[in-house]
DNA sequence: CGCCTAATTGCAATAGCCTTGCAGGTGCAA
DNA sequence: TTGCACCTGCAAGGCTATTGCAATTAGGCG
């Protein structure tokens, strides 16, 4: 677990338990957006007692302390990925699934857009649509 | 049921049942965002025999034959609203959780912009923020 | 208009995903 | 090392969605 985590989970007074240290580990290595299932079985993997539960519980702490983001990617299933201190959309290939992150100033100012034409404050965008692959395959 | 959904469901084989009449007529008459729970419910109070299965077939068949759009509004539930002939995007304010709807031009071109950096092809943007009335009261 | 048949529905059982209560285990401060 | 409050594993339960099946019914045909 980086010594940020680490901090962040002991100075508030939760305790640095295996587990704990194993879902933040596998959320960090993977990068990418994981379902609690398949991080369940990743970290089973090196600990095979844990439970799901364990995972949720840890995952709604992380949530909680803003150290994951949980994110939708339209499937209806709940993804977790840690959170970056750069904040970015997610752009969701409807064909193969693959997801890429772009930055706010990809959108061509689509978020001064609408706080003018709608008093609309953008956070996060979901972005669905083809990516590059499938849409000159397509 | 409108002309146009009737014969769509009749000239493709499919019954007209007073079933899947409600469910649509429900469903243009709310113009908004239903879950397939919030429809039944409605549904059964003018027809109190029908039941959750037959709202998620009809629902299903409905969206297969693109008479019904399923959106995921980031909650993790299921969406359903009448597909529309000018396609938009959503924006979900995240404190009150309203949902409005906007169009290709309102995004100032992000489309076009995605597609000449990232070659992602847009179809359909899941917006969330603060809608103009919680961002003023935040 | 009534019959016939395959499409459709209601119901109950089931599947997935997630949450919760509780008893036992364990980090960590002293 | 000790103690206890926090955590975890387990199993039960909740909620949403799906499915198998028998009963019902829309709608074509005579």
């Amino acid at each position: 677990m980086t010594h940020h985590a680490t901090r962040t989970l002991q100075e508030l007074g939760y305790r640095l338990t295996p587990q704990r240290t194993l879902v933040w580990d596998q959320l960090r290595e993977d990068g990418g957006h994981l379902t609690a299932e398949v991080l369940c079985r990743r970290v089973q993997s090196q600990f095979p007692h844990i439970n799901i539960s364990t995972i949720y519980r840890t995952l709604e702490l992380l949530v909680n302390l803003g150290l994951v983001k949980e994110t939708h990617l339209g499937s209806g299933g709940r993804h977790f990925e840690v959170e970056e201190e750069v904040p970015h959309h997610h752009l969701v290939c409807e064909k193969c699934g693959r997801v890429e992150h772009v930055h706010g100033e990809d959108l061509n100012g689509a978020d001064a857009a609408l706080l003018k034409t709608r008093g609309f404050e953008l956070h996060d965008a979901l972005l669905f649509g083809s990516c590059s692959a499938c849409a000159t395959t397509a």
